[in-house]
DNA sequence: GGGTATGTTAAGAAATTGTTAAGGGTTAGG
DNA sequence: CCTAACCCTTAACAATTTCTTAACATACCC
């Protein structure tokens, strides 16, 4: 993870996405801009951002919508948002938080104050191995009640599905060929060609597409 | 237990209060409010709440000396106390667990974090071992006199669904598997295929279905 | 663009568990 | 010692879930 943190900016001013792109990469982060809200969601499912910035106020799709829509998107039920909020509009914090926010900035913003918020933000995320349990980001698995937790939430796995994840989380990043997943999983068993996709898409079906990735003529492998 | 979990509220800011309010009620708990510390306590007594919510940052009485005051309460020792803190106020954190408080929450809320919380800590707090009897929820088993208690009334169960049902519950949400089971029940006895759902199956007549769970491929589970 | 690797879908095969009822065993009380 | 009530196990079959496969779609690399 030493790679820069990408980070979407949603606003339909302009002049307001510039100013602030220019602020963010200056502090080395990837920045990805959209100017209204279906832009953004088609922008944050391509680059699964680790942070959307969104202006509350917008023509067509406001941001407390767009960050409902969001939220519905399992990819990105995880991902940081932050509203900016002009500083009368003081019910869309209540609205916004409601809507699965993180944290809001009132403008004007001060450019000080919003990356500060932001670093604070982004510095949670830890992996943790305890007694056979598995805990990455929004991801949590607990081998011996066999339950898994995506975002607090308890998701039902089956036997092989289960076993596959948690072969997989096991050691997150590295890359397993077809052929170690096989005999881990199947043992001396023959099994098609198509079955471990098969059970690979079932679970991305439920923790998203962007956590489990194909390294083709490989394997695969898990990933924050 | 088919009561709703009562739930006290406890802080200055009005809007926060009907924030909170709204978000709890949404989820089937019942609430209380009080806007300071001294009220707070006689709510508290008069409700007998399972949970306080407290903000620290009070005017007159803060957080963390309600929360003093209410353990030296009998009634309200075992009720359980979550803080909620400004993120710059970290010390608070600890001053909170030294005066009693279970859990805490930074501000700004997130709806859906601070309600898995408290379901957390609720689920936590349901479960008691004593002198080998068990009380999760609804359900109370005293090994001593082989009795079950399910919603205070008693339930006869045999021999075996007793030993059944009280091993499942050594260790409510883990799995276990049907080798486990045999093993613990029958010993080194054989038993055909169909006996474990065979008691399970009259277990679940006496105390519903929701309770034991079946992990296809893996085993049994009690579960609240 | 041809060839290979992977994604997707739905169908049905396979595995596992649920349900019911019957029969033998055991116990308590007369 | 006999009977009735209950307990335990089993077998047969039903119901459900899980797994695998095949067929086709799509993406990717040289």
């Amino acid at each position: 993870m030493s790679e820069l943190s990408k980070i979407l900016l949603v606003d339909d001013e302009k002049d307001i996405l510039e100013f602030l792109s220019y602020n963010l990469i200056k502090e080395k982060f990837k920045v990805f801009t959209a100017s209204n809200g279906e832009e953004a969601i088609e922008q944050a499912k391509k680059t699964i951002p680790d942070l959307i910035i969104l202006d509350v106020m917008m023509p067509k799709m406001d941001g407390i919508t767009t960050c409902a829509e969001i939220r519905k998107i399992p990819d990105l039920k995880s991902v940081l948002i932050l509203f900016l909020t002009a500083r009368s509009e003081e019910y869309s914090e209540l609205a916004g938080f409601d809507a699965g926010a993180d944290d809001y900035v009132t403008k004007p913003i001060k450019p000080k104050l919003l990356i500060s918020r932001i670093k604070a933000l982004l510095k949670r995320n830890n992996k943790k191995v305890i007694d056979g349990n598995i805990k990455i980001g929004n991801i949590e698995i607990d081998k011996s009640k066999h339950i898994l937790l995506f975002n607090d939430e308890q998701v039902h796995l089956a036997k092989k599905e289960f076993n596959l994840l948690y072969f997989l989380m096991s050691i997150p990043g590295k890359v397993f060929t077809r052929q170690e997943i096989i005999s881990n999983i199947w043992g001396d068993t023959f099994v098609g060609d198509r079955t471990i996709d098969v059970h690979i898409r079932k679970i991305r079906e439920k923790i998203g597409n962007h956590h489990i990735k194909t390294i083709k003529g490989v394997g695969y492998k898990f990933d924050i």
